[in-house]
DNA sequence: GTAACCAGTAACCATTAGTTAACCGATAAC
DNA sequence: GTTATCGGTTAACTAATGGTTACTGGTTAC
């Protein structure tokens, strides 16, 4: 994992640099299928496993959101030799660097739940 | 603002928690004019001065995300008794709180840009 | 022999998200 | 009197998202 550099920007800057953002990492699964694959670094992380506890996503969009963010660079797919055959899919060096997106919004949707109660 | 608190939650808590906070901060447009706001906090915020900096942003979008911004009590309105009238739009203290969100996503997009370049 | 598991894909449909353009009334500037 | 600005709204449209069902082909457990 790369360390962050700070940079300075412009507000434009900052916005164009939100979008690029989102382009990539923005929608409904993409950065929980992310965080995910974050918490079980440890493990094998096959198609059904991910699907069983990304809760609600059908096989469809997480094929669709997978392949995504393999394209991005973000995840990578290896065929496993098993009987019977699983993916496996796991973060890369640089899908790490997303990390600190996913804990802030984890930290915030938790305030926030909190608040709302 | 809160000083945010570390907490400690499952996985399944954290994927939820990221579900809650795209729910109301997801999208193409939320987040950035959550920034806009945020950089702009000593000035009049119109809605065409919103508008006109952030980029692309259709007047029916910003009418529709500024509302909705609003019934989250993240964003203010109010009316200017100026000639002609004008709205002023302000970030709420609690939407100080979306500060730290859109900051992790300026740095990925900034870093992302350097990378594939 | 039959049922279930693995990792998907294909076809079809419904809903949501977002774009574009025209338009509103009030006021002010020329 | 015409045009421009303010803060939007409305209608009509396309694109993206997402759900459902059915299906593949090989393997293993009952």
């Amino acid at each position: 994992m790369e360390t962050p550099i700070k940079r300075e920007a412009t507000c434009e800057q900052e916005l164009a640099a939100i979008r690029d953002s989102l382009e990539i990492l923005g929608g409904k699964w993409k950065l929980r299928i992310m965080r995910y694959l974050n918490n079980h670094m440890d493990e094998k992380n096959t198609f059904k496993k991910i699907q069983r506890e990304v809760e609600g996503i059908s096989a469809k969009m997480l094929s669709k959101e997978l392949r995504e963010l393999e394209i991005n660079l973000l995840v990578t797919r290896t065929v496993m030799e098993t009987r019977p055959i699983t993916v496996n899919y796991a973060m890369t060096e640089y899908g790490l660097s997303v990390f600190p997106v996913t804990e802030t919004l984890v930290d915030w949707g938790l305030n926030h739940r909190e608040k709302i109660k």
